[in-house]
RNA sequence: GGCCCCGUAGUUCAGUUGGUUAGAACGCUAGCCUGUCACGCUAGAGGCCGACGGUUCGAGUCCGUUCGGGGUCGCCA
């Protein structure tokens, strides 16, 4: 028998009534009534009622106490439904406390989640004892046990890449580990695996995956850790876009179905072009909750007779229902457009009689008017608003108004995950800064079309084979294709304004690989922190890690980053500045 | 790095137009209480109002600087 226990704190019922049983755990609350007192005994499976005479020890909130007694029935008044050990108590006939609390506790351990979030940090070990923190952790515990097995079951294995690796030239700032024995130069810590995965490839390994830490030295979000974070990073030899996604819709949908009771999209997911996303949704991150879908009506009021629609795109977006709203809603609808940097917000309203109402009817003629309601299936107290902007601006502009009519008109369902894929991004973009051809996502992806595409193609107008895993909004996952052909990197990169010999430079390991017999190869690095966020609904990516950083990249528990001593700095060949 | 918001008791927050000794709740300490489960009751301790400087007879309150925290944009192949 274990000293210290024989169950945990969530575990006993009504079936262990006259045992004997030892507890131990953190004495959550005590209520203390003069002859008798009642201790919420808490350990990570659940509390358990003690029920403590005169004849015992003290007790403090928070030490960690041994307790060994007969587990009893409650009276019927005083059953507790709200815990599942509820219906009965230990009656603690010895108590020996383990551990005292010898400091005072900076916050309410049940309340932690409402404290100042670097009080929380610095205290994470007391903040991570309340349940509401803890279970996430839990959680992500199972889920990355879920994605391992499922992996596993589909043929993946795991493979562990290096995390002392290369700087890499593209991408986000590196985190640098100076090298004790080469002097002046760093290692660097993996902003992805992607080089070594690709390597896997060219090795023969069939399907590869792992659970990667990744470290990117770039400022925080609400929705991205500064510093470090997971990606379940997968690549299949002998693959495209296709397999890609077959094994990303079953991962995925599993995860979800699997830890939510939330709708799940069904296999397969909508696949959706960026063009199409761009234009209906004003995004390449749509919120498929979401049931509003934007109208082009350039066309439409191409002949129109209103100045402010004259000679820009124009994008329209129908929503049901919302010209029963009251004024009030149209005046925050205007106010938000004026606040995104709109210069106004023009719309019309179909009345109960079919009659169109609005600033902008008079300049319609009667067959605009019914083109207008074809087009858009406009319905008796539906209004459509338009935005109109430069060609540049006029779909990120549609799709904000889109998101903010979804909020205000309360149509986003909240019980479901809404998961699609984007696909057919363009190779290439043109930087509006310095008017150069730059790649748009990803230097390793596969162009359509291939070398052919490249040669002959206006660069603006070759697509990849590149695509992204969107979940209600937020973007889960990038992968692609991969290029594998020494001559169409060469050529693609040459697009792009760079030499052979500068793609030689850069990645030479991964081009030099390529001449000796690559598969053709795609995958995938779904985020492991925005799964996570998604399915414990938290809206902070610091209550879906352990130990996270705050904002400003620091670990307040640890102290780190943090000063170290000189002899460390000489070893690692480092001066301090001056 | 730019911009926005916030710093008052251990915690969460009030604090009027600048005006006596800066408050509440929870927590903490002591006492009372044999059925509570956010137990209850009584009493008490606990504050350089983030820091520095200024305006003023007088600053938690107004102004400036700075430090800390959060958000956002840049950035994130």
């Amino acid at each position: 028998m274990n000293q210290y226990r024989t169950h945990t704190c969530g575990a006993l019922r009504e079936e262990h009534i006259g045992q004997t049983v030892r507890l131990s755990g953190w004495a959550e609350n005590i209520r203390d009534h003069g002859g008798v007192a009642f201790v919420d005994l808490r350990d990570q499976y659940g509390i358990t009622q003690i029920v403590l005479h005169e004849e015992n020890i003290e007790v403090s909130r928070e030490s960690v106490v041994t307790v060994t007694g007969a587990v009893k029935r409650r009276d019927a008044d005083t059953v507790n439904p709200k815990i599942v050990t509820g219906m009965v108590e230990v009656h603690a006939d010895t108590v020996a406390v383990q551990s005292k609390v010898a400091r005072a506790l900076p916050f309410e351990i049940r309340d932690s989640k409402n404290v100042r979030e670097d009080v929380r940090l610095r205290h994470r070990f007391l903040d991570l004892r309340n349940p509401a923190v803890k279970d996430n952790i839990v959680l992500r515990s199972k889920v990355t046990g879920f994605l391992r097995a499922k992996m596993e079951e589909l043929g993946f294995t795991e493979i562990q890449t290096p995390i002392l690796t290369a700087s890499s030239p593209e991408g986000a700032r590196d985190y640098l580990v100076p090298s004790r024995k080469h002097r002046g130069k760093f290692y660097a810590l993996p902003q992805a695996p992607q080089i070594f995965k690709q390597l896997l490839m060219v090795s023969g390994f069939d399907r590869y995956f792992q659970i990667a830490p990744c470290f990117r030295d770039e400022d925080a979000r609400m929705d991205r850790s500064p510093g470090e974070f997971y990606q379940l990073d997968f690549e299949m030899a002998f693959a495209g876009q296709e397999d890609v996604l077959e094994v990303a819709e079953t991962v995925l949908h599993g995860v979800f179905s699997a830890f939510s009771d939330k709708r799940v999209s069904p296999a397969p997911f909508r696949r959706i072009p960026y063009a199409e996303s761009m234009l209906k949704y004003g995004t390449d991150k749509p919120d498929l909750r979401n049931p509003l879908i934007i109208e082009d009506l350039t066309e439409f009021f191409r002949g129109v007779d209103f100045a402010p629609f004259k000679n820009i795109p124009v994008r329209g977006i129908a929503a049901p229902g919302a010209a029963l709203r009251s004024k009030s809603f149209f005046e925050r609808m205007l106010e938000f457009a004026m606040e995104i940097g709109m210069k106004g917000l023009g719309y019309i309203s179909v009345l109960d009689d079919g009659s169109l109402k609005g600033p902008i009817v008079k300049f319609l003629s009667a067959d605009k008017q019914a083109e207008l309601r074809n087009k858009l299936s406009l319905k008796e107290n539906g209004t459509v608003f338009f935005i109109a902007d430069s060609p540049g601006a006029v779909d990120e502009l549609a799709g904000r108004i889109r998101a903010e009519l979804g909020r205000q008109l309360e149509l986003i369902d909240k019980d479901s995950f809404e998961l699609c894929f984007i696909v057919d991004y363009p190779m290439y973009h043109i930087n509006d800064e310095t008017g150069a051809v730059e790649f748009t996502h990803n230097p390793f992806s596969m162009p359509q079309g291939g070398l052919q595409a490249l040669e002959e193609k206006d660069p603006l107008n070759i697509l990849a084979w590149q695509y992204d895993v969107v979940c209600n909004g937020s973007e889960l996952s990038s992968g692609a294709v991969r290029n594998h052909l020494p001559e169409v990197m060469k050529k693609a990169f040459e697009i792009a304004g760079y030499t052979g010999e500068a793609l030689e430079k850069k990645f030479p390991a991964l081009y030099n690989a390529f001449h000796y017999g690559a598969p053709p190869h795609a995958g995938m690095a779904p985020g492991l922190d925005r799964i996570m966020m998604l399915l414990a609904g938290e809206e902070n990516i610091r209550e879906v890690v352990a130990f996270p950083m705050n904002s400003n990249a620091q670990d307040l528990l640890l102290e780190a980053p943090c000063e170290v001593a000189e002899r460390q700095l000489r070893e690692a060949n480092i001066r301090r500045r001056l």
